[in-house]
DNA sequence: TGAGGATTAAATGGATCCAAAAATCCTATT
DNA sequence: AATAGGATTTTTGGATCCATTTAATCCTCA
């Protein structure tokens, strides 16, 4: 019945749910953009029945990977270079929000603890003056514990759903600045002005100055998409993703 | 087996679907915020089997307004005061961001026109000086328009989808603005404040003045919300649906 | 050879079935 | 009487089944 099982694949599925085994699939692109997924196929290839496939498909769709064509069937979304751009630009918008409401109402200590040590750790990361591979794994954690904080500081949790449903385009999201193990002099320095822009956050997150930590995080944003071309280094071949 | 049918829930289920039934119920209140929500008991209520109603809810999820409790369950998510206020934000800022880069791209004729007949409706609407009942709907109507021109012209959808999944919180959406019609006096100043905003956007938008719209466009998200307060007009009791 | 239509294959949506997990409730013992 | 333990019932997740609809194929005729 179920046949041409590639067997790391069904590890997946079993291990992580269909879900998130999908979410691979796009994103690694082995599902191709504009390629038609159907229930029936995909079940079997994944060794599960359709119905948590059909569950999945649902989930993707409200995620925007998955997207219905016509009146049967899914498609995976195709991204356009504006799209990227966008939902980076839209991540700078919603996080530069959440920073400001930040800085009027305050920086509770608990926060302000957070996001200085992640700056420390940063500044100890990049004070040998170059990057070895390891550091490429530190800088993720550490960048992402430095916006989480930022994020997850706000009363309400709208904001923070918001980034979430964005951050599930693949490239949108704060850690998806994927650094090239190959280019890491040119990385130091994009990690450099990152950690200058977490630095002067932190700054205008304790001066309380609202509308220009809006701007510094709306800035940031770019970071992980633009500068790459500005400083120097190799821009990520996406245009494989995207349309 | 399904007992206890009220004749019109039933009526919707089968005309629009499942989906729509439960953000009906969601909505309307008749399943409160914190309640628990199970698949059979709702099955049965609809008049359906579990699956559609499995698959309901995890879009439902997705959208924000059911959440899972624990291992097993969903419960009807609740909504505090700061989330409605955040909510409203998150549009105007994502609305800002869209009437920006209009205004940077320019204003391509079509849209134009469309922001024109819009701001003209909606001036003639008011010109009688006060409001009647059938008005309401025609705001409503002229109100989507002007905001869908300037969130569609985006070249891509990014933005579009991340209102449209913020505006999936009931209150949040831009022609939530509900107006009293026991208060028309009072509802026509908040529409003439709103028409002066969609008058003063369309002409930034013309003048590509980007920093200017932005900020307008994010002005006019608070006059569905907070306006009333200031402007005299009753307020919205949502508390009843808020926690 | 190409176009159109009819037939066939396949995929989807809904319903039901089964097993495993969880919650509830009941009982027995201290 | 209270609590711990166990049994029962409910609910969920996954699989399969059936009917309907859509898409694809193929065949015929011009």
């Amino acid at each position: 019945m179920l046949v041409e099982l590639d067997p790391n694949e069904v590890q997946d599925a079993e291990d992580l749910g269909v879900m998130a085994t999908l979410r691979q699939l796009i994103v690694s692109g082995r599902l191709a953009a504009g390629e038609r997924v159907a229930e029936i196929p995909l079940a079997a290839r994944l060794g599960v029945s359709r119905t948590p496939v059909r569950l999945a498909f649902r989930s993707l769709e409200r995620e925007g990977l998955l997207t219905r064509t016509g009146k049967r069937g899914y498609v995976v979304r195709r991204f356009s270079q504006a799209d990227v751009r966008t939902a980076v630009e839209v991540r700078g918008v919603l996080e530069g929000l959440a920073a400001r409401h930040l800085a009027e109402r305050g920086l509770p200590p608990e926060v302000d603890a957070a996001l200085r040590a992640s700056v420390a750790e940063g500044a100890s990361l990049l004070a040998k003056g170059h990057l070895v591979v390891d550091d490429i794994g530190r800088w993720s954690a550490l960048n992402r514990r430095f916006h989480h904080a930022i994020v997850q500081a706000h009363a309400s949790q709208v904001i923070a759903d918001a980034i979430a449903r964005n951050d599930h385009l693949p490239f949108a999201s704060a850690d998806s600045l994927a650094l090239d193990p190959h280019a890491l002099p040119a990385e130091f320095r994009r990690l450099q002005v990152a950690q200058w822009q977490h630095q002067l956050v932190l700054d205008a997150l304790q001066q309380r100055e609202a509308a220009r930590v809006e701007m510094l995080m709306r800035e940031h944003a770019w970071v992980g998409l633009r500068y790459g071309g500005v400083l120097g280094a190799v821009p990520q071949p996406e245009a494989g993703k995207a349309a």
